[in-house]
DNA sequence: ACTCCCTTGTTATCAGCGTTACATCGGCGA
DNA sequence: TCGCCGATGTAACGCTGATAACAAGGGAGT
């Protein structure tokens, strides 16, 4: 059994340890980042710190969440998802994503360029969070790409244009070049003019329907069986 | 000075040391390729890469160079500039980009993530490479938006791209993703307009494939059947 | 032909890294 | 009070990149 101040303390030092492994990556960069080095700034034993993250993958992850937690935290964080407006809150993640990465710049790399193994919580958290908002999109009819088209378009672009300007000298970065690329991706993604504005579900089957028969890819086999099921399932 | 010999047998170990430490990078992973490693496979003595080399990004640079060229001369090479429009071969280039990329995923991810600090030589000479061809482009008239503005564009794309391809497993990629996004610069980028795909029925289908889990009157089996040529349809 | 010097080969070593085995201590239940 | 068990502290392991020190060899210049 744990008591609870041992669980209180647990967390503290665990804290400090995070908060210390922050400090020490922002100011002395990536590789200052050790264990050692974060076991002395934290003030604890080395081995403390395997026993509290398990790996130094898991401290990096703790960090990594604990950056962006304050990070949105420091946000004004309301104008993140209050727009009713698909496309405005697709606009204002993708600006808040870019903004981050360049204020945390080694951590940013350090996340977003893990080499082989599994992705990092931090990516499939923000992939996830994109997910969301790229369904919300599809629900609204905007998109005229498939959904996972567009999540990993929206996702290649603005992992490659952070790490562009993160390669480039602060002073000769290319502020436009985020709004540029996600006006490019968007113009490719989006049906400028929403295509059915009645999102029920049989209005969409009956509007897919009519353009069922000019879908590219298919057999016209195939084309028949959609043909048949949609019917059915409308006449249901 | 330097006699022939031994130039020539100095070459000889240079060249198979690159041989083993290309090897071991691809057939054991990036953190596979240990000084001594490559040492003991290429028959050698550690500090013999450092006298060839430097260091081990030198030794990393090399073989970076040495895969690049046997690749681009493993390749046709011959359609990667002989055509006379300026939009072909940018798309030429970006498909060779792209497909050795997926071909070296560990040489890309070592040579393309390289945190802070200089770039690697490879990463400049595709660059360079780029913007030449981006340079044609405004030579031609062809460019609405600005020459550095593009490169950075194309350069943000063609990355993240490569990068989101291998950051999920091979089996699952969306291989015309790189078509896609070379496709959304290109439409921000050139002042003539390709040609686009119809909105209206891609649309249509989008949002149809978002409602098609809640349509009734259909088996599980005829609906995941559905979803799968819609995709399909949809990628193209 | 002889010496000199530069290149190569070899060994040993350094400082640092992530990580782990092991002894030790302290608080808790019986 | 005793014994136990988990948390902590110490030391170490195996490995990394990178060098210093030194022996051996073989053309270059005289």
């Amino acid at each position: 059994m744990v008591t609870t101040q041992d669980t209180a303390s647990r967390d503290d030092v665990r804290a400090g340890i995070v908060a210390a492994a922050t400090q020490l990556l922002r100011e002395k960069g990536a590789n200052a980042v050790t264990t050692r080095a974060v076991a002395q700034a934290a003030g604890v034993q080395a081995p403390t710190i395997y026993r509290l993250f398990g790996d130094k993958d898991g401290l990096i992850d703790a960090v990594a969440e604990h950056v962006m937690a304050t990070y949105v935290s420091g946000k004004s964080a309301a104008a993140d998802v209050a727009t009713g407006d698909p496309v405005a809150d697709l606009r204002s993640g993708w600006r808040t994503h870019v903004e981050f990465g360049l204020t945390n710049p080694e951590l940013y790399a350090l996340i977003a360029t893990r080499g082989s193994g599994a992705p990092s919580p931090a990516t499939v958290a923000g992939l996830d969070v994109l997910r969301r908002r790229v369904r919300r999109l599809a629900a609204a009819g905007l998109l005229r790409v498939d959904e996972q088209r567009a999540l990993m378009m929206i996702h290649s672009a603005g992992n490659g244009t952070i790490l562009a300007l993160l390669g480039m000298p602060s002073e000769q970065r290319d502020l436009g070049l985020g709004e540029a690329m996600l006006d490019a991706v968007l113009n490719s993604i989006l049906a400028t003019t929403p295509a059915t504005p009645d999102t029920t579900t049989n209005a969409v089957a009956v509007t897919f329907a009519t353009v069922l028969p000019d879908l590219p890819g298919l057999t016209d086999a195939e084309r028949a069986l959609m043909a048949e099921w949609l019917h059915r399932s409308l006449t249901h």
